[in-house]
DNA sequence: CTCCAATGATTGACGGGTCAATCATCAGTG
DNA sequence: CACTGATGATTGACCCGTCAATCATTGGAG
């Protein structure tokens, strides 16, 4: 019954945002962590590597793998720097248009990202999945969709 | 139905976490984006500054500022050093134990976190509760609980 | 009293991310 | 053809985080 009104958050709310935002950081963490020692990639690693593996060619253009995982341009061109470095990715010029670059999957890269893959997808299985009943991974579903709703995601294609 | 068996995990399980994973990530950007035009302040300052704040003197000793935030000891030291030299904090030798380092709040600080904490409640309030029913929330709570002790968090005082 | 292992904290190197600035090339206009 | 604005991509500066190495001090054990 503070002077306060209705400025302030309660004290449960203030601790159920707080779980659920440190939770979803320490599964991040967590399945980092797993992708990391299994095998020695990162999450960016991953997601690039990914989108490649799927693309036609095993090759995309620079801008259309950043629009592909949702990543800012200079996001990725720094990642990809690093990852060249590692010899997971090549780039190259691109035929048609000389200001693009064509990105392209390695053997190295392919390798690495088949050696990862399962072993990731088992972590989210160990570590989130197996955690929830179905009745909740629904409920999990609606929330989700009811925050990404509220914070104008999902883009109408 | 493929050969593979139990073990891939189905398509719709691997949407709900994809999504829930990066609704969570989402979050904490706008949270993030919001804390800094508002206040100048990252998410990391703020924890700080928040357990200073409720310190007795407005001082922690480093190591009990770590354990206070959940930090480890070296990103906390880093992040000290950048938040001295915007004078948020003070470092000062500590009486009893000269290894040790006594961390004050400086006016500075404290104005700032002043300034930060009401419009951060409101955000919280703005992009998380607003979006969901009270129905919704308990459901959050509960998931997050059961992600929680599947991990092995809450650790028993 | 002298070691020396344990403790509190910092440092450096490096991967990662954002933002603003830059660079090269393309494509349309006069 | 010469400009010029838009486009594709990279760069540099800076904040943030982890890990391993380091440094100073403390507090026994001998």
């Amino acid at each position: 019954m503070s002077t306060q009104g209705r400025k302030s958050i309660d004290a449960e709310q203030l601790r159920i945002w707080r779980n659920y935002i440190e939770t979803a950081e320490i599964l991040r963490a967590r399945l980092e962590s797993r992708l990391q020692s299994d095998s020695a990639l990162s999450s960016g690693d991953y997601h690039v590597l990914l989108a490649l593996s799927e693309a036609a060619g095993r090759s995309l253009r620079s801008s259309e793998l950043a629009d592909s995982i949702g990543w800012e341009r200079s996001r990725l061109s720094h990642h990809l720097g690093r990852m060249e470095k590692r010899e997971l990715i090549r780039r190259e010029r691109c035929a048609d248009d000389s200001r693009g670059s064509q990105i392209v999957l390695t053997d190295t890269g392919a390798a690495a990202f088949r050696r990862g893959s399962v072993p990731h997808l088992k972590a989210i299985q160990d570590l989130f999945l197996d955690a929830l009943s179905r009745e909740q991974l629904d409920h999990v579903e609606q929330m989700t969709e009811s925050l990404r709703e509220h914070l104008g995601l999902d883009a109408p294609s």
